[in-house]
DNA sequence: CAGAATCCCATTCGATACTG
DNA sequence: CAGTATCGAATGGGATTCTG
């Protein structure tokens, strides 16, 4: 007698467990799921940033994936307005929902020393960090407009005295805008201390001040493990 | 030229990517690895008591993902006192750290439709969705200590006006004592509402008030997917 | 460029049998 | 009870090719 094969692609196959944890694990526990929903998780893209995103990732098993998160809900494919040709992927309101779960895995992970900070880092993660590594005591009550513009990909982040919002949005009019090549360099001022002055392929638009209180708002958890 | 192997087993292998999401899934992202964590979160456990927890793992699996967990650091393997032969399994510091991200993931399943909670349930993931569940402000000021004796596993619950805390104890002593052959009875009644004058296996030991309280002041998230 | 289809090998899994 | 050893089957995923 052999397990119920059930949807034969995407969920439901392994666990045959009511958890809840088990649940999450057949829709986003298959190599790279996690990491697709993390890319979108700032906005719809399309399939060829998403693999910009996330280098090593192959076509298929692109595609399988985005059959199988379309297939589990938490995502959908949308087709773009005639004059852009193609369609993106973007999450679904479950999909977005599942943003603090990622976090909190983030957070676990950078609590232990194993975690090897200094890898490649896509600017998407880069912006997740921030949000998960936020923390409004330190922002003493800081309120900011700023842009990101990491690797040619823009965002726009919203300082309010106890939350931080960030979207892909063009950094256009922000307060302060950060140009970076590359996300692992902002990485290395933000969380490594190496100052600014010391990155030449960085450079701050606007207001430094502003982003420089930002800085030193979002800091990583000690390490346990 | 293919990707850096690196460890061989365990982590480290998959995304090379400095996301601590990616470094996560790394570590609980195998198969079976975040059940078993799930299972110890509430106290040591004997390598049949894992197995029992998850109706499905093979020994081979459980002893490999038991070894890849210890060298990632998140559980280690502890002998125990003479009288008691054998060995069990305990999360490190670092591993209870992971019940926030557990947490998480199971709320966020638990919001999608296609969750199904009629699925077999293991004793500690009953405990786990308690955790998850429990809404101070529906408690309104309740404070307990409460017995659950779930498929011959008995936990001990201590309900605190804005906390509630569980481990794996005996249940000697409690306010209320519940006494039930399997979780999803107790899960039916909890979650779904079924009246315990349904449920002939369960069985409820001392003030069932403070213990319907308890009930009261657990419930899943509205649905949104 | 987006993504489906095919091929093929490496890995992984589950079942069973076996051992201290 | 607590694993280990082995083997056949299934799956995974990279490379390549093909299509609109």
């Amino acid at each position: 007698m052999k397990l119920p094969k059930e949807t034969k692609s995407g969920h439901g196959k392994w666990y045959g467990d009511a958890c809840g944890t088990a649940f999450a694990m057949e829709v986003i526990g298959e190599r790279w799921a996690l990491l697709i929903v993390r890319e979108l998780m700032f906005g719809a893209l399309r399939f060829s940033d998403l693999r910009a995103g996330m280098p090593g990732i192959s076509a298929k098993v692109l595609t399988e994936r985005l059959a199988g998160l379309e297939a589990a809900g938490v995502l959908i494919r949308r087709k773009l307005a005639p004059p852009a040709a193609g369609q993106v992927y973007e999450l679904t309101a479950w999909g977005y929902a599942a943003e603090t779960a990622i976090m909190e895995m983030g957070r676990w992970a950078a609590m232990s020393c194993a975690h090897d900070p200094t890898l490649p880092l896509s600017p998407a993660s880069l912006m997740m960090s921030f949000r998960t590594m936020f923390d409004p005591a330190l922002a003493d009550g800081l309120e900011a407009d700023l842009g990101f513009v990491v690797a040619g990909q823009a965002f726009r982040a919203t300082v309010r005295t106890d939350s931080l919002k960030i979207r892909r949005t063009p950094a256009e009019g922000a307060q302060a805008i950060l140009h970076a090549p590359a996300a692992p360099l902002v990485a290395a001022h933000v969380y490594g201390d190496v100052p600014l002055a010391e990155l030449a392929a960085v450079r701050v638009e606007g207001d430094a001040t502003v982003l420089a209180r930002f800085v030193a708002s979002v800091k990583l958890p000690p390490k346990i493990g």
